[in-house]
DNA sequence: TTGACACTTTCCCATATAGGCATATGATTG
DNA sequence: CAATCATATGCCTATATGGGAAAGTGTCAA
């Protein structure tokens, strides 16, 4: 199997950059796509497709005005990724601790195997 | 080009379920490959495979202990992550309220072209 | 109708994946 | 030393990607 699709879920929505700064641009309020594409830099038809995976997700919506189709965030679909990974919030403190015992298992293990048993 | 390699960054490695649950599972401590890849029911190779991943981007550490290779878990990494998803808080619940505005386009839309019945 | 915009989709390609399986590496013990 | 356990890597395949270019759809204005 190949990876997991881009549209699965939000997760994997979010893994590309150019998409999550789309969604950045977007806090700004609706948006275009040329005018998305312009500020980042990218084609329009690269921007189109961006816009349609983070659609499929439902991290965005569209909204026909004129010619023209506005973008808009709907940043509901990130709270679980925020709650997930919210999940591990008192552990990026805790593992300081943690890489320090870890430290003091080499330094130890270091110190009980000097020289005995060497070279390859 | 193809996707971003999923070494890439954090969030292109937390995209692939298993790998957020191997991390879920090593919130309970260090553990061997073999006893993670049982408890999710996945072969011991593709965990192997898993776990390069995650400490390619750091989420991982690994202490050899005897002849096991204990992981652990480094949940700097997701501070990030968990940053970048928090900048939308203020959104996910105001897209409600947008949402609503969205909906009484879509209402007032359906007023102005004659197709069936009225509404609610 | 025609034309001009604003987008979306299709086609092409190079690349990296997840997974299954076989095999190699590493450490420990006899 | 060899045998054995624990883990890593190599090889294979199907699949989906992001990106460029080109062609298709939709909407408005004259």
């Amino acid at each position: 199997m190949a990876r997991a699709a881009t549209t699965s879920d939000a997760f994997n929505a979010i893994a590309e950059p150019q998409r999550r700064e789309i969604l950045v641009l977007l806090r700004g309020g609706e948006r275009p796509v040329t005018e998305l594409a312009r500020d980042l830099g990218m084609s329009q038809p690269q921007a189109s497709k961006h816009l349609r995976v983070l659609r499929e997700v439902g991290l965005v919506r569209v909204r026909g005005a004129g010619k023209q189709r506005l973008y808009g965030l709907d940043a509901r679909g990130l709270r679980p990724i925020h709650d997930w990974v919210g999940g591990f919030e008192e552990f990026w403190n805790e593992t300081f601790d943690r890489l320090d015992e870890y430290v003091q298992d080499l330094k130890q293990a270091r110190r009980e195997e000097p020289t005995d048993g060497d070279d390859q």
